[in-house]
DNA sequence: GTCATTCGTTGACTTTAGTCAGGGAATTTT
DNA sequence: AAAATTCCCTGACTAAAGTCAACGAATGAC
């Protein structure tokens, strides 16, 4: 990493907080504070739980509340306990609530058209592509990828999601348990490890390692979710994952892939990865891949 | 413009937020308000009257005040009276105030290398390529660039700080009486005009144009302030220029360039212009162009 | 059934940010 | 020389943002 690409992002972070903070005055011309904004912001179309709020923005739990409260006396949000907790309440945007975030979405959008305004339309379609850019990559640069344990919830919700798509896309459908249960604990440390991949903590993508002979590891289970494609978060996971693999001395690694996953395999020989004969009896490999470490 | 233009600003304004933020976070981790932070970047190596600053930072006085004083006692800023107008006070960095903007400067270091350090090389440029995009591009949105009197209060201080530079990076210094007083009556209207780029108000750049004959006009005084540099100011101020001397029936137009100045000679080669024999005798020159409009 | 834990609320704070009116000293205008 | 203006400081205020501890209700663990 060079100087001066940190000198680069501290001028960007420069040019861009003059934004940000155009658009904060902005959302102070509705005579609230910014914070009872963000949370109006923060609850989606279809209200969510107030805890996850309250740690989405980083907030005190009292400050929230009072927060909270304040929004429900102006009628904005919504209030109510979830059924299946009473302890826990779900906040909701009302229809008084959704029509003062489109208010505050109009001022967004005419700060938006402030910046574009003294370009010509060259110069917009420049700004808009190099913007899309920075937000890619600057959102691959959030991923973090760690081992966890395969039965944690982030882990299960992964797979669910990886089982799904598989019966969505194999020609002969997808049976989850055709592996068995045994499979899970190979991918449990010390021999294996099961890779996590998320964007703000929320998970992503995940891949599996699991030992088959003293020089050998299979990957398995690598899934990237659909609205984190495109950037690279697949490589990276086959990295991790090959990291893993010669931290436990492996200098081998296979794996196996269905012949619908055809993006998977271009991936894969990209990564160095070079087509073997079948090495093991899984029903829905139709390729078999090895990469030596 | 199109919707989806503001669709994508609003979307980069939320992923950058997020960075935005985290900066401002790490900012107060040294425990000083944010505002004392900004004063510490504000104030130059050295230093800036006080008013300057305060404008700079659009603060109330009697806030502002407090600020310096609250700096001044921790030791890390130095108030001295201006000796031209005792009301005016100069606030300069102290050694320990240089210190704590360096420690800053690591903790924005620290930020820039944590965006960047999930990427890899090709990432890295491509990130950095699309920041300088949009910098560009988000600064050039809010340029104006205008004639003005040569003798007016902006184009004194550009001028005044063109001259300081290029005695600094001449070989053999530069003295701005050496062209004579008469050079101003030609930047002027009708034959001549001067140019003052501004952002946000702030004058960072200009440009002159004189008559050389009837179908030649040339450009001088040349100048983009450093921290407005790398944004393709100049070449704006250049288009600006050669506009002004279409307007007055010139289809031609010259400059001249010292070695020193390597940046401004590629950027008057990409724009168009090509070297021709010396036309003047600018002692400070060594290379002459020209463009035909 | 008891105990510990979790979720959210409330009261009592502090710090930061910002505003406003007044005033003293220096400077400029008349 | 007087009047007006400019620059900065001070005191008195307000709103927003955030922290901390105590507490009650609901739930889960044993």
């Amino acid at each position: 990493m060079t100087q001066s690409a940190v000198e680069r992002i501290r001028s960007f972070n420069r040019v861009v907080t003059l934004g940000v903070g155009a658009l904060n005055d902005s959302y102070l011309g509705r005579g609230r504070p910014l914070g009872e904004a963000r949370l109006l912001f923060e609850i989606g179309e279809d209200g969510a739980p107030a805890g996850a709020l309250r740690t989405a923005l980083g907030l005190d739990s009292g400050y929230f509340s009072r927060i909270v409260r304040s929004l429900a006396r102006q009628g904005l949000v919504a209030v109510t306990p979830d059924p299946a907790d009473r302890r826990r309440r779900r906040l909701a945007l009302t229809a008084a609530g959704r029509a003062e975030r489109a208010a505050y979405d109009a001022l967004s959008d005419d700060l938006a058209r402030a910046w574009l305004g003294g370009l010509d339309a060259g110069e917009q379609a420049r700004l808009v592509a190099a913007m899309a850019e920075v937000e890619t990559l600057m959102t691959a640069a959030r991923v973090t990828i760690a081992p966890e344990p395969i039965d944690g919830a982030a882990a299960r919700a992964c797979l669910a999601a990886y089982f799904a798509e598989l019966a969505a896309r194999f020609e002969a459908g997808f049976d989850p348990d055709a592996g068995g249960a045994a499979e899970d604990a190979a991918m449990t440390p010390p021999d294996g490890c099961f890779l996590v991949a998320r964007i703000d903590g929320r998970p992503v993508g995940c891949g599996a390692l699991k030992p088959l002979d003293a020089q050998t590891a299979e990957i398995k289970r690598m899934w990237v979710a659909p609205e984190a494609r495109g950037r690279g978060l697949a490589r990276r996971l086959l990295a991790a994952l090959e990291a893993e693999a010669r931290a436990r001395n492996r200098h081998r690694v296979r794996l196996d892939t269905n012949r619908a996953l055809t993006t998977a395999q271009a991936m894969y020989r990209k990564a160095g990865y070079r087509p073997i004969a079948r090495f093991n009896d899984n029903p829905y490999a139709d390729f078999w891949f090895e990469k030596t470490l």
